[in-house]
DNA sequence: CTGTTAGCGCGTTCAG
DNA sequence: CTGAACGCGCTAACAG
């Protein structure tokens, strides 16, 4: 009868004195029977393991980390909006290379609030992690300058903070949105219309830049009666793709700069199409990041692809590069190529 | 000059030891002053937190937590497939509703993996947890038994596992498939088709069962041939439909049992369509979850809608009950309703 | 109001 | 091969 309930419900852990008296030794030889590197004789290994299976027992990482020499194991993680589809996969490729390496994340949602993500910077470093992964929401500069995060590893994704030497991945926003912007103008498309995010999100304001370069090619300028910027979410995109539908003279185009624009723009022109418009009469449409179901376009649809499980897998992979390295190293950024990938011409 | 770099790029955080001696004070009068209920000099406040400014110091909480009485602050977190986009917002769900009760939460991705699942609860534990909310991976049970985790409080989502009385946050599968099924019968279908995920996960089972049940209402039997309950992804699920549309009587609707399955059909149905195929040659679908983009949807379509996002909530909140309550709780199982949103008639 | 003592769980160091 | 002492960072309890 393998009776292993600890101290009650709410109880702590059992300790490593508690194996040790269970097994009528001293917390000595449980240590050192369970780091594993012999100098214990076999049988008393032996009763030993048997009192950590009955009390349950495992190790306090937290009093482990605490001697000297000793990591806690842990990375910090901030990230943006945890409910787009696209910080998942991200989330999902830190977790696997952290696991590679050994490391557990420990995971916060900051809703592009500068200030909870101080709380949690401040938090995590109070949970000792050995460094940390940021999607930085605007104006993050204060809290992540080298006098409140002192020596600790930091790597950005997806948006530079200017201003701050810190490691960071991006994305090539500004040519991708160029060449997606580009293969509208060369379909002959001369009203593009824009859907954006906040003006100022880096990306936001890298991929504009990217669409902006792109008509400048052709002598255009942006008639920023087609540019909306302020769409965070589905139903406002799918809303302002609607204005410019209902604009006298609307875009035969749109460049959308994100999944959450691209996706309300699609669900506003599937609509229309259910209420009866011709989908010729409606605009052709380039999107930055990937979606689902971009098959089911009902217009021409290009989308700039790239992989997000990828970005926060290469993220992690410059953590623990910088972690591993004795010299210090200057910071770094590194922009992820993005592929134009045409769904349907 | 506020120079607050510690020692050095990979040193550990400065200690109370040190904020004591820059302000000229022992550690308890930083303790007690960063504990903030009075007791320490106005003066001596100032001059403790400027030094706590200066080196950027922040109490550890692992070493905090180790002190009896203490909590640590840590929820564990195991999630089958954080890439699927069902589970970031799970996690928002959890994360959110963590934060508000203070806590922070640590996260590992399983990928559907019983023994990854057994390691990351065991670190889990050894970080000191005081709850876990997991979402289990088929065939869970032992590392989740009561000899395993003693009293930790334990929250499933999602899915059940036999055995334990632990508490349980699910969907109702059965109802929601049941009456998703229904709805083709009452369409006049006949040859329903059936797209889902391995037979050994639980909603696999409980969806299956419910599209069973619904064609017995009709006296109908589900045609093995029809029944395609593998596919853990859009690609294979894609495969499937196309096998299914190759028959030489293939359905004229078809039941999926999740998202990866709702969206690889749809996807296919578009290449067809593309492909020339007449959208009433193609089959009328119902899917459980929510997709994006379903507006698009070219063939009539309904969803089994629910929120994942409220499901973690939802989880995260009965672990909550249970680590506030002083008395033991017996184990429960809540089953969330879903709404079966018709599309596309 | 402030400092000293002691101990949380663990592992290194040194004795036996 | 095994154990005792010490200290990691922190704070409750007890002086002063």
């Amino acid at each position: 009868m393998t009776r292993a309930r600890r101290t009650g419900p709410q109880g702590r852990q059992p300790t490593i004195k508690q194996v040790a008296e269970r097994a009528g030794v001293s917390p000595m030889t449980v240590s050192r029977t369970l780091a594993g590197r012999g100098g214990v004789r076999p049988e008393v290994q032996r009763r030993v393991l048997e009192a950590v299976q009955e009390l349950g027992y495992h190790r306090n990482e937290n009093a482990r980390s605490l001697r000297p020499g000793h990591r806690s194991g842990l990375i910090g993680v901030a990230i943006t909006n945890l409910g787009n589809p696209y910080y998942g996969p991200f989330a999902l490729g830190v977790e696997e290379v952290a696991a590679q390496f050994g490391r557990r994340i420990i995971l916060g949602n900051t809703g592009e609030d500068a200030d909870r993500e101080a709380q949690l910077v401040a938090d995590f470093i109070g949970r000792q992690i050995e460094g940390l992964i940021i999607v930085p929401s605007a104006s993050s500069a204060d809290h992540l300058g080298p006098d409140r995060i002192g020596g600790l590893p930091v790597v950005l994704a997806s948006r530079r903070v200017y201003g701050l030497e810190l490691d960071t991945v991006v994305l090539d926003d500004i040519g991708g949105a160029f060449r997606g912007t580009k293969q509208l103008l060369d379909a002959g498309h001369r009203r593009i219309g824009y859907l954006g995010n906040v003006v100022s999100v880096f990306t936001g304001q890298r991929r504009y830049s990217g669409y902006e370069a792109a008509l400048a090619e052709h002598g255009l300028e942006p008639d920023l009666t087609l540019v909306h910027r302020s769409q965070q979410d589905v139903e406002s995109a799918g809303a302002a793709l609607a204005r410019l539908l209902e604009l006298p003279e609307p875009p035969t185009a749109i460049f959308s700069a994100n999944n959450r624009n691209t996706i309300g723009a699609l669900s506003e022109i599937g609509r229309r199409i259910r209420a009866g418009t011709d989908p010729g009469d409606l605009p052709a449409l380039v999107g930055f990041d990937d979606i689902e179901l971009a098959d089911l376009s009902p217009v021409p649809l290009s989308v700039i692809s790239h992989d997000p499980r990828q970005l926060g897998a290469e993220t992690a992979r410059l953590l623990f590069r910088r972690l591993e390295a004795t010299d210090p190293i200057p910071a770094r950024t590194f922009e992820l190529p993005v592929t134009l990938r045409t769904i349907r011409p």
